[in-house]
DNA sequence: TGATATTTAAACACCT
DNA sequence: CAGGTGTTTAAATATC
């Protein structure tokens, strides 16, 4: 049977800059490929146990991020500049900008956010205290950062398990000992292709909505 | 125009 | 058993 016979056609109509991304399937291609991926994995420490869950509504940035409305710089063109604080080299560099979507989520407060689904995983993991999320933690930075979610049809938590099951870029940390709370696992960035995400972060049009299309 | 990415939907298996 | 989680397939659409 075919169900998804199409997706409402008007959905379309309303993402204006947020189709621009597109910004994986570049990096995909000029990024250093996966190669070695499998081989030699930091596999993110795990936390211990679970100083992680507890915090991550820790906010901390958010509080920064206030100020960093001021501080925010966009590009000359409207680009994100995503990082004059971090690497893409540096493996840890804990700060992103929060500033980028600071940004973004006041548009996509009623709008769809101009990231894809690798993109905004990435940035609720990037904010972890200890880099690692579960799903459910994932779901909640989502909706905490991008209110248009708390409003949307609820597939998009369908999107968002189907893009950490399926894209290259996440890996799932088994809590091994003891599953903690007995819920799931913890998910985090693969560092192999982070640059790759960066990249794909810098390439964020913001909202040069407007005229896309 | 074809290839690839992204999004969305849905079915299913597994686990707690 | 129910609900959450994780995987997979499929289709539509956008972008390169």
């Amino acid at each position: 049977m075919g169900p998804v016979i199409g997706m409402t056609p008007d959905k379309r109509a309303e993402t204006p800059g947020a189709e621009k991304i597109a910004g994986l399937s570049q990096i995909y291609k000029m990024g250093s490929l996966p190669e070695a991926v499998d081989a030699a994995r930091p596999k993110a420490t795990l936390v211990d146990s679970e100083s992680a869950d507890d915090e991550l509504t820790n906010l901390n940035w958010l509080h920064e991020s206030t100020n960093l409305l001021t501080n925010f710089s966009l590009g000359s063109e409207g680009l994100p500049i995503v990082s004059p604080l971090y690497d893409i080299e540096g493996d840890d560099v804990p700060s992103f900008g929060p500033a980028c979507y600071q940004n973004a989520e006041k548009k996509s407060a009623t709008s769809k956010p101009p990231y894809s689904f690798s993109l905004l995983i990435y940035m609720a993991i990037e904010h972890s205290p200890n880099k690692c999320l579960p799903v459910k933690e994932i779901y909640s930075w989502i909706l905490d950062h991008f209110p248009y979610f708390a409003t949307a049809p609820t597939g998009w938590k369908n999107s968002v398990r189907h893009n950490l099951s399926l894209n290259k870029c996440f890996q799932k940390v088994e809590r091994s000992h003891g599953k903690v709370n007995g819920k799931g696992s913890l998910w985090c960035v693969d560092p192999e292709y982070k640059p790759n995400l960066i990249q794909a972060l810098k390439k964020q049009p913001f909202s040069s909505a407007s005229s896309q299309k």
